[in-house]
DNA sequence: GATGAATGAGGATTCATTCAT
DNA sequence: AATGAATGAATCCTCATTCAT
């Protein structure tokens, strides 16, 4: 037996395991009895428990990947290319609830994280939105000033914020609807200065307000308390 | 002794060591040291140890959310309002990043979540940002059409992300430009799409109006010769 | 149940599994079970399987320290002080094998071993050679020139290579006729190599005056007479 | 390639890895790839791990054996002899710690040692010493009635324990000036009877002291303790 | 003769929680 | 109300050895 099908075999009844039952009740020993193998085998593979998770979920990033790329291609226009990496993102959550989690709670906060290749391959699959964002404000379609890795946390930490209840079994989302507003959203942030914000007024009353509150807690602090107003 | 103290030595000393080490490190007999206290004693306060870090979640919470009242009670204008909470917020988790570990890995994703207290005080505190919206959208500030509950999610989770990398000790944030950018990016996702929908030159003088006030009262409280006035 | 008599439990039952079986097949497991104890409970006295290891030897070796000190104060003659020693060492060599073997294999081995309390001990065990052998040259009974250590390492390495076979549990070994042997080569090394270099009737008288002195001691605590002396 | 080479290449992988690591750390994978074979290869020569170690053991021994007898072959002088024995011993524990560490700890203490090529080995190596005393005895350099296996034992064991500090890697020791403290300790056991060892008073009063300590030890055992004297 | 993947038993250790005193 | 000793379940990992190819 070929060992890429040993290493197939463990990782597809890892994968499965974790999906079941989340990293720390996946018992290696379960891993491999649903591999038919023995637990040392795992272990000619993979140097320990951890190895195999990131494995895994280095394997379902890639998988998502290749498709990702290739469905983007075919899209058209700013908005639909952000409207499309929002919704992979929602459908890939929806679909891997249990690996997304796996991602949230124990790899991306790892000390380690920035050396490990889960972080390399996010970095991929994030960084379109970068460079989408960057094109758009190149062609005039986005506005300039804007940071396009604050958009880029905005989206991904808006979806994951939007999600937490279906991730904690507790409720659904609608991807479609979801992908709209947060590409709406998004789209609306980002969209020439429009003529409100230029608007004289309004940039007047912004600044009166500032000064407002500069005064507010300069007084609050020069003051002796609430005391002074009895 | 009174049982008020106990519990509050307790919550103190859990605090510290949840803060140095982590909730998996933060070893119930440790608390119990640092509180002066024995391990069962502990337990007469609280069920079990997530209970205690639960207990002590909240309770920096509820102090978080005494200020935040506080202060923000005294900011004017939609888009203060919405940077005070980012930054707020921000000064959080850099004050207590161990504690916004937990909450982001132990206690948030938990199955029980919504049955919590910390849920109702997060919402409490997320809320804010939904009523601001609410109110802006009321106003005209804001365009409608946008669900204020996904303008939180963004926010919150656009936070979040933004914090990974320094929460993993691995880099730092400026509180205050970031809460800019982000107050900035939400603003102008919602600003009034075309030439403001309502007459600008009434929500104009409205908000002027109301700034005057504000300038009024403070100077009021300020100057010795308030009673003069009466 | 005070924990005097827990500790003493455990090492109790730990002492006799390590002499059943040697250090890499008593487990943890039978040695708790045979104090009355759970496992748990030995880690709650000591740190691990190691230092449980090392306190039984030690506490076997403070055993021995009290009755051979004891003992040793009534010897009286260069000689026969040697051949107390040695015979000693003999015996309890003999008398727990296993112990020995665990001293001699795995602790006395170890690189931490002069950081050892086990160290200490053995070091006050075998120091009284030394000692003697000092007190001799001073006395003029043995020659100078001789290093005391080097007299200590001769006879305690003879002494362990003499017993070798029977700690393979291969054969025997007299303790009374091996102290004899070991004493006279030792004894034979180190004898003024000429004529006494001091006045040899004057050392035999004083060397007679003393042992009369002795057995006269003796007699007086022994017989029923004594007080009619007095 | 012949099975002499292979099995050559084997065993000077396994000298290397058990010099670096020792028995545990030695593992029979990384002897694999450093003789260049595979694992199952080494099987073909050597029944098991342990009996790879002690070809290792025993092809070191014959290499020290060979130069031993051939350089013994020119030395002179029984006190030469015994130095140049001892010395020898120092050195190649000097040259080979690692090893010696092994002989000592691994294959010495086995049961089955006696029925071992190393043993058979280490009496002829060992057995030089007992040579050299028959053979001083006989030509009267040496005192009769002292047990040549006894010298042998003194002399190796005396050796061993001078040098367990260097094996733990806490000191040096002097090759040289050791070998001549232990051949000078060994020769003046075994001078012919001095005069003071002759001397009639000295040996009556050793009898008599021995005397003593026994009716001592016997009144000790007798009697029902320090109460009879009370 | 060589390969090298598969085997699989086996035990130390941890720490939250309890409950008799 | 406080004590704090006792509990005990539960899993990862190693590496010498085998044997089908």
């Amino acid at each position: 037996m070929p060992p890429e099908k040993r290493v197939a075999d463990i990782m597809s009844a890892a994968r499965s395991v974790l999906a079941e039952r989340g990293v720390a009740e996946a018992f290696v020993s379960e891993v491999a009895d649903r591999a038919g193998v023995v637990e040392g085998s795992i272990y000619r593979f993979f140097s320990n428990k951890r190895a195999l998770v990131e494995k895994v979920v280095e394997h379902w990033y890639e998988e998502m990947l290749d498709e990702y790329s290739a469905q983007f291609e075919g899209i058209r226009g700013v908005r639909n290319q952000l409207r499309f990496i929002i919704h992979h993102h929602l459908v890939s959550i929806k679909k891997e609830p249990a690996l997304s989690r796996i991602v949230f709670l124990e790899l991306r906060p790892a000390e380690n994280y920035r050396s490990t290749r889960i972080f390399v391959l996010n970095q991929a699959y994030t960084q379109r939105v970068v460079e989408v964002v960057r094109a758009a404000v190149q062609s005039g379609e986005f506005r300039s000033g804007v940071s396009a890795s604050l958009v880029r946390d905005m989206i991904f930490g808006g979806i994951e914020h939007r999600v937490w209840a279906f991730l904690r079994n507790e409720g659904d989302f609608d991807t479609a609807q979801t992908a709209d507003a947060i590409a709406d959203f998004v789209c609306d942030a980002l969209a020439p200065s429009s003529p409100a914000s230029e608007d004289p007024v309004a940039t007047a009353l912004s600044r009166i307000e500032s000064v407002a509150d500069r005064m507010e807690s300069l007084l609050a602090g020069a003051l002796p308390g609430k005391r002074a107003r009895t």
